[in-house]
DNA sequence: CCTCCCTTATTACTCCGACATATTATCATA
DNA sequence: TATGATAATATGTCGGAGTAATAAGGGAGG
């Protein structure tokens, strides 16, 4: 008798079903998290444009197939990254790009879900190409004989393997990592943990659109054997040029970059 | 009935008091986020640390004199934030430093809460005195006149307030801010809000204990003259100096700085 | 005609209680 | 001892009810 009252048919008891229906991520990701992620997504691709009000909490949670505990939880997450704000009777509005967290590592993501903005990832190298470099000098100042030994097996696995399998990205990374926590500077080793996931990104695009087209270990030698020796300005200009032989093989990549004409 | 029932005799239902209490930014703080400022600076400061299993929701809810959603919700800003991870039938454990997303502004206010990390403020410092010269270069090569014109504004408003009053340090923000605004470099405008506001607060640390010790207005014009100049090595080498004056006046106003003594 | 205050309606915010799910820990069995 | 099934437990999800805050509209007063 009571099991139809509402005559809405379909609808009030699929809980799990479509759970993970919407990215499809597999395991280990919650109902609000994957949530977060299909609006954070949305928002970053242009979907909803600073200054739109979302639909109401009712009503967007019902469109979207989950109570309304779980929409607020992911609205939260969203606020928490600045992108969105509610008030009550106001609503639910999408922030201006300024305030987006932007370096916070999940927003990266987002951002680079789909399409990336090509002025974005310029912007994101020119922050790299600052940063590296004046690590590399720190790092060059302060590395302890430990962060040395961690700097030369990443280095060797990044020969073993090459940058065309994930093994040997990983191997970049950490070496770029070791570099960062060599330096001794916590916010720094913060700031790599977002630039390095964006880089990691670029990376496979790299790999996408063309084969390898130069070899990254003389590069690297060359940042290694100065942060060794304990030089640092000699490890802040190999980096530097490492960063920019990097950011010219990406943009090679990326059909139309603009090649930077402005005066 | 149910009133007292856990012998604690204050709180349960004053949920508008508190709100303003933290910062005092005013109205618009809601339940939730209250208690996110109140459990992010406890592990800030330290009282929960790293590795740390946090009560049961259940538990902890009841002990705070919240529901479950407004805890739930506050542990999800948390999670966003890289300070907390839950698992069903493991907990919610305060994660490692280095997952820590410390130049989230508002992450940056709870470390700032309580007596700030000295090694925290250096880190800050240096990374600052990396990005601001790197964005006074590029704001020297892609400064419009517009930008001129609000940097002189805020130089203008710099000089008549000093920066004992909140005019003036206000000015002084808007001032680094066209710079970075200038550079044209969104990266850096969102990292220059999170340095921005850890500089506000270590300003405020000098005002506390001395007296302005030196004249900020002559760094600055000399910054403002390169950038108008368009003459980018000498607008990084000014803003170099400037910051290096900041960080030295910074230094002298805490009282035990670890004094750089490291080979 | 404009300004200011008050009323009202809408929306987010908070709370509650129940069930589902995932993961760990335990225990029986080979 | 190793390994599998089983049970216990904490997080995750759900639905609904009531509260509080704020933006919008209307009325009184200038």
């Amino acid at each position: 008798m009571e099991t139809s009252e509402t005559g809405d048919a379909t609808t009030k008891k699929r809980p799990s079903a479509k759970a993970t229906a919407g990215t499809g991520h597999g395991p280990g990701r919650r109902l609000h998290g994957a949530l977060a992620h299909k609006l954070g997504t949305a928002i970053l691709s242009g979907q909803y444009a600073p200054g739109d009000v979302l639909p109401g909490e009712v009503v967007f949670a019902e469109e979207l197939g989950v109570s309304r505990s779980a929409y607020r939880e992911a609205i939260q997450v969203l606020t928490a990254k600045g992108l969105v704000a509610s008030r009550p009777k106001a609503g639910t509005r999408v922030l201006a790009r300024e305030r987006w967290n932007l370096l916070d590592p999940e927003v990266l993501a987002w951002a680079f879900a789909g399409e990336p903005d090509v002025r974005f990832v310029r912007d994101l190298f020119e922050l790299r190409s600052v940063i590296e470099p004046a690590a590399a000098r720190l790092a060059a100042m302060r590395r302890s004989k430990d962060d040395v030994r961690i700097m030369r097996d990443a280095l060797a696995a990044m020969r073993r393997h090459t940058l065309t399998t994930e093994a040997g990205r990983s191997a970049d990374r950490d070496f770029h990592d070791a570099i960062l926590r060599a330096s001794g500077n916590q916010a720094m080793v913060v700031l790599s943990a977002s630039i390095g996931a964006a880089v990691h990104w670029t990376t496979q695009f790299k790999q996408r659109s063309r084969e390898l087209p130069r070899n990254p270990i003389p590069d690297h030698v060359r940042v290694f054997d100065a942060i060794a020796a304990s030089d640092p300005d000699a490890a802040a200009e190999a980096m530097g040029s490492l960063v920019d032989l990097a950011l010219e093989d990406t943009r090679s990549s990326m059909e139309d970059w603009p090649r930077e004409k402005r005066a």
